[in-house]
DNA sequence: TATGTAGATCGATGAGCGTCGATCCCGCCG
DNA sequence: CGGCGGGATCGACGCTCATCGATCTACATA
């Protein structure tokens, strides 16, 4: 693990970077951009209680029991889900009339694991 | 734990609502709120690095040493900076011409504990 | 005091988001 | 076949965001 805590020297020449530079490989970028997508999508309270709900009840959870939890209308929970199933986080299958939604356990590992 | 995976009756009365009410306590909308601040803050890549450069080297590290770990303006990082100090998730402490950047631990606990 | 430098702030711009009403699609049932 | 109802899609609106160059503030040093 290096060493930032060092304060740089002023009075350097021009042209050169104000500290020594921090080796910082690729590999994380990637990974950051996969939890950041992820993160994303559970950046709204709305988004944020559909998977608490969805987790909560361990199953599929048919969408006309999703909507009138919240004071939305029916196409912006639709909206909703379908940023949570672009992300991965939640799947979905339809049967006859009614949807159903289901958490995708994988797809949080990842941060879950980088959150410690 | 309420089961949800009931199919709701179809040809129901007009007015009533399609499903058996699910309790919803409202006590989950603030937590939620709370939750999905720290998750917008960490949803973008370039501010995740951030969080994950200042967690892994474990104290402040300069902004200087920050900024050409992206190519992006001094400004933009800034920015992003500002950003996570907003949600909690770092702070910060001048010392001479120098911004010290750090993680606030306790930030990212109550997300981690919720994603298990 | 004057100059240079680190970092924050400002203003603008273009892209994206959350929300809604209206509409469309497709199974269901009389 | 025809009508209904659940859910997804569309188009529009207002707001937020990420990014930049320019500027501002505060400190350090000559």
């Amino acid at each position: 693990m290096t060493d930032l805590r060092l304060a740089p020297k002023t009075k350097r020449p021009a042209g050169e970077p104000c500290c020594e530079p921090v080796v910082y490989p690729d590999i994380e970028r990637a990974q950051a951009e996969r939890m950041a997508e992820v993160a994303k999508a559970l950046g709204d309270p709305v988004r944020m209680q559909l998977v608490d709900v969805l987790r909560k009840h361990a199953g599929e959870v048919c969408v006309c029991e999703l909507v009138p939890l919240f004071e939305l209308s029916q196409p912006t929970v639709s909206h909703h889900l379908k940023k949570l199933r672009d992300a991965g986080i939640v799947g979905s299958e339809r049967r006859g009339l009614w949807a159903y939604y289901y958490v995708e356990p994988e797809a949080l590992e990842e941060l879950a694991a980088w959150l410690g």
